[in-house]
RNA sequence: GGCCCGGUAGUUUAGUUGGUUAGAAUGCCGCCCUGUCACGGCGGAGGUCGUGGGUUCGAGUCCCAUCCGGGUCGCCA
């Protein structure tokens, strides 16, 4: 009975096969036992069918299927059969068609699993990791494990047919001072040394390209030690691409391609190309982040003119200080209630605002605390500026830009979500351009570069390198789906003398960049072609494409919030010995014992 | 590191101002059942209320600490 092998899979059974013998293997997902007969539903990998048994088939499976619970491994023989037309499921794709069995042999039995396999169940998120292989037993993330698999082999074919190389980089690499924490790895034959994780394979596909390979990409793990969120995990994976003699448009081009390609043959979506592009001024300035989600409207109203001037000390207070005063319109919300108006006032405060200022167009005029100290002329005005007519609520803030951009992009992302003024459907892609070289860390008292050090400047604002380096944009850009940065990269400095005035003006002499860098520095003295590239984060763009809240929908072992796997329990103590071999003295603090 | 939410049968959960035996659904076990597909009927078992302290005559409920999970701010060039 071993020797029998699989002839069909269970889900793709359908009407072709009627009267066809097969042969099935699968677990039961469900077993319905009523006395005389006995129908079990087999799931494989394909799906499920219905298998049925009565008494007066063979006597042993018949025996066989009294005894099988859930999620026993079977392996099936028997006859596809036409259902009758009144016991036709239309709910499942197999319904048409079930089995009748001629032998059932049980191969394994199974415990009682401590969840149902099925779709949609709302399970512990401790129960579900734990039992990770039975969570993934469950069809829809056997089916998001598969759209996985989908994309990056549609990614390899596109990347292929484009003359692209996959090639591997280590993984065992140098720590970079910048950046994220690294994940370290002690090295047994360097004693006191470590190896780093990588956070990105960023410095080797660099000096691939001095090597000549001219068109790279990789399915790159990458690794950082950061706290964790929805879409973070310590590891994750990054579609890396680098081309040499490219210009920034040939990227967009390609990489816009890519993603079309992929989209329609993952998930069927048909994309429309070219994508959106918007500068990183004109996206702060309009949705207050770099990343806007613009399947809906509810745009920033620049309100500094039409306020100004007015009693309100607040917003006067504001613009003397160099500050400014934003809104959104929130339409046809005029009737919003009291409390929820005092909770926007404490969800803005999470993005450091200090105040929310409202004004309500009813059919009395404009209601707002702040109403008062504005003329009616200037309430007309702003009005008009929010573009509100009656019934719409007009929300303010006034802050600095930073805070500004903030709390009202995120109020606005709120005020979306509670309006269900988001259509899940949608796919709204973007190109952010011309992000700032350099920003300024009041952790560190100087600029850091935005992007990282080797991403060009524009050539039209190089000439601030010497003078107002917040002035410098860079050949930077993010491609954005949905509000979630998807894919960033930039086009790379390949000239000696603007590489060394970007070090100079983050702080870093000649000796301290050689250090940092000392091997990336000496390969570009052998001949480095203009190159740029892009890194995609294939994580949160699977989830987007499988309509998952989390990313860790989509990898089959992935960390909790404090980064430790539940099934494997790691991280975990290593014994002494192993610690010894790697010179490592256990400094480790004890536990509190009081 | 900060803030917020959650932890009660295997699972999902109810549990009032602290009060008697912690309730339900589902799953599980047994018996019955020949067309179910959320099968049905009858019966049954199943709980350290995350853990440890404290307050109280009495704690699932109040207080403190701690562990675990989730969300988020910081962080993530």
């Amino acid at each position: 009975m071993g020797q029998d092998r699989r002839s069909h899979s269970c889900g793709l059974l359908g009407k072709s096969e009627v009267g066809q013998g097969v042969t099935l293997f699968g677990w039961v997902a469900k077993r319905r036992d009523h006395g005389g007969l006995i129908f079990i539903d087999l799931r494989d990998r394909s799906g499920i069918v219905q298998v049925v048994l009565s008494p007066e088939g063979d006597k042993t499976a018949f025996a066989n299927a009294e005894t099988v619970r859930g999620e026993y491994v079977v392996k099936v023989k028997g006859e596809v059969k036409l259902r009758a037309t009144e016991t036709v499921n239309p709910n499942i794709p197999t319904g048409e068609i079930e089995v009748a069995v001629t032998a059932l042999d049980i191969l394994n039995a199974a415990k009682t699993p401590p969840f149902y396999i099925q779709d949609g169940v709302d399970v512990d998120e401790n129960v579900r990791l734990k039992y990770r292989y039975l969570d993934l037993r469950r069809p829809e993330m056997q089916q998001n494990l598969v759209l996985r698999h989908k994309v990056t082999k549609l990614m390899r074919d596109f990347f292929d047919s484009r003359d692209f190389i996959e090639v591997e980089t280590p993984m065992l690499t140098k720590s970079t001072p910048e950046g994220a924490r690294d994940y370290l790895v002690p090295s047994r034959v360097n004693p006191g040394k470590f190896y780093a994780l990588p956070q990105s394979p960023q410095i080797f596909k660099q000096i691939l390209m001095v090597s000549g390979m001219e068109r790279y990409f990789q399915i790159a793990r990458c690794f950082r030690d950061e706290d964790l969120r929805a879409d973070r995990q310590p590891e994750f994976t990054q579609l890396d691409v680098e081309m040499s003699f490219i210009e920034r448009e040939e990227i967009l081009e390609t990489m816009e391609t890519m993603i079309k390609y992929i989209f329609e043959g993952a998930i069927g979506a048909k994309l429309e190309t070219p994508f959106l592009r918007m500068s990183y001024d004109d996206a702060m300035s309009r949705y207050g982040s770099d990343k806007p989600d613009i399947r809906f409207d509810m745009e920033f109203v620049d309100m500094k003119a039409v306020v100004a001037g007015s009693d309100f000390k607040v917003f006067e207070a504001v613009l003397a200080e160099g500050g400014e005063v934003k809104a959104i319109n929130v339409k046809g919300r005029a009737d919003i209630p009291r409390r929820e108006l005092d909770g926007l006032v404490e969800y803005v405060a999470r993005y450091g605002a200090k105040g929310l200022a409202w004004m309500m167009v009813t059919n009395e005029g404009v209601k707002s605390p702040i109403a008062k100290f504005f003329t009616e002329e200037k309430l007309a005005a702003i009005v008009k500026a929010a573009d509100a007519t009656e019934g719409d609520l007009i929300l303010f803030i006034a802050d600095q830009p930073a805070v500004v951009a903030q709390a009202l992009g995120n109020l606005r992302l709120e005020m979306g979500k509670r309006m269900g003024l988001i259509d899940e459907d949608k796919l709204a892609f973007l190109w952010v351009l011309d992000f700032p070289m350099f920003e300024y860390s009041e952790e560190d008292k100087r600029y850091v570069a935005m992007h990282h050090p080797f991403t060009s400047p524009k050539d039209e604002d190089l000439v601030h390198l010497d003078g107002d380096l917040a002035r410098i944009r860079a050949k930077a850009y993010d491609m954005v789906l949905n509000g979630t940065e998807i894919g960033g990269g930039s086009i790379r400095i390949y000239k000696r003398d603007i590489q060394e005035k970007v070090f100079t003006a983050i702080g870093l002499t000649p000796d301290e960049a050689k250090q940092k860098f000392g091997f990336l520095l000496d390969a570009f003295e052998y001949g480095i072609p203009p190159h740029g590239g892009i890194a995609f984060g294939l994580d949160r763009l699977i989830m987007i494409m499988a309509k998952r809240q989390s990313i860790r929908d989509v990898i089959a072992f992935p960390k909790t919030q404090s980064a430790s796997c539940l099934m494997t329990q790691a991280p975990s103590d290593v014994v002494e010995k192993q610690l010894k071999e790697l010179s490592i003295k256990t400094t480790v603090l004890p536990k509190k014992e009081d």
